[in-house]
DNA sequence: TTGAGAAAGTTGTCAGATAACCGGTCATCA
DNA sequence: TGATGACCGGTTATCTGACAACTTTCTCAA
């Protein structure tokens, strides 16, 4: 017992905000750099709270933290175990890799591959209804542009009928992730695009050429069309950098 | 005993749902049938223990997985409301839905879609570096093969150096993620490729290609080696349902 | 009317206790 | 000799009560 627990030495902490957080934290570096080897059991929790000098509630609260990125196990009345596979349980996105361009551009980036893909399965793979569905959905979307409907929920609602039409929940839920953290940016390319005379019609034109490629089984036009919708959309949002662009 | 064993199998008895667990779910289908709006202040820590009959202590761990998952925001003084954005701020993959073939299916699928976007932005976009490490870590793994390395640190090391080559961290982290989910699957497809003779080579010559689209910027080649390459993977791992292929 | 300060309510942290659980030891007994 | 069961120490899961830190709201005097 005293070799395991001296198997790994933390400093104490300064008393700062988000305790659990700054453990956790550590604790995370721990394994990353090797400290912590998948399989190991880590000291207990008492043992920790005296090395970090901090109470037992605040260790709990970190290794639960571990626990739901899947990055340690516990068994009651043994211990708590890094995991085999402590790549981590989830993927993330920081929100405050949001605020800088670069990294939006990147999430944004990801995000045109992942429903390029999605729209090149549902021309593959779409059921009759979902067909409908995809259709429906685009005619509503054309609805939205001439009213006072800002069109946001219509659009959502077109790329959601993609996403099932893909028939890969995984895939589904990948798309909805990143449509959700980029939601505010959606927004804001909305607000932005309905200062541009044409541009939600152009919008609607390449809405219009994904919903067609999808209804005809090309799923490689479907690809290119959704990559080009969220191109332009980029572009409309002002992602794209002006000298060295990183999409074509 | 062996005979009374084997005469008479008794299947493991379901532990019983941890508590901070449970009432994490129950707050999240709260949240999701909108009984919880976005932005709305949950109950007291304290009422919260008193309704579901429990100390505050689990009360306060389940709000913590709760803020992990980006589900709910605390304010010391003020209480704990329900995200703007519950959606989540991570993206999932259960490890259960991992058990049955189809879902595997799919998360290699999402996996063969992102490694395919990460072969073409790395075509486009990898430094004379990047190239370089490619073309290194295509040597290691051809060295592998005559070698009674079982490849699988090369491997993962080549889909790496493409991961970075393609200067979207974005795009790497989930590469990674995916990758460290289907671990336990991708040794499985090793294993059963070593027992085929001629499937090594094969996978060779299909490394090979992707690499040398890369090397001379070929985006589109890139991609549809790489998706190739998955794909001949999903059939040495017996992925591939017979009848209806999903993939092509 | 306004500003300082008290008051009340909430989360964050602490300390200690009990229950449930695990692995090992060892006496007991067929 | 080997199987069985009681027992023990250690660990996590949960409970309880308390205080600190923070925020909003109310009070009251200037």
């Amino acid at each position: 017992m005293a070799t395991l627990a001296s198997a790994v030495e933390f400093a104490a902490l300064a008393r700062g905000p988000r305790l659990p957080d700054e453990i956790a934290r550590r604790i995370v570096a721990c394994v990353h750099d090797g400290r912590l080897a998948p399989g190991q059991r880590l000291p207990t929790e008492a043992a920790l709270g005296r090395q970090f000098g901090v109470s037992r509630s605040v260790i709990r609260e970190a290794i639960a933290r571990l626990k739901v990125d899947g990055v340690v196990a516990t068994r009651q009345g043994l211990g708590a175990f890094v995991s085999d596979n402590p790549t981590g349980r989830a993927f993330r996105i920081d929100p405050e890799a949001l605020r800088d361009r670069q990294s939006l551009c990147h999430v944004f980036e990801l995000r045109m591959e992942v429903e390029a893909a999605a729209a090149a399965l549902a021309a593959r793979r779409a059921s009759a209804a979902q067909r409908h569905a995809i259709g429906r959905a685009r005619a509503v979307l054309a609805a939205a542009v001439g009213s006072n409907d800002d069109g946001i929920e219509s659009d959502v609602a077109f790329h959601l009928r993609i996403a099932e039409a893909a028939n890969n929940p995984c895939l589904g839920d990948l798309m909805i992730f990143l449509a959700g953290r980029l939601r505010a940016s959606i927004e804001a390319a909305r607000r932005s695009s309905r200062r541009h005379a044409g541009w939600t019609d152009r919008a609607q034109r390449e809405h219009d050429a994904i919903a067609a490629a999808i209804a005809r089984g090309d799923d490689e036009s479907a690809r290119a069309a959704m990559r080009a919708h969220l191109i332009n959309a980029a572009v409309r949002l002002g992602l794209r950098p002006g000298g060295q662009s990183p999409w074509r």
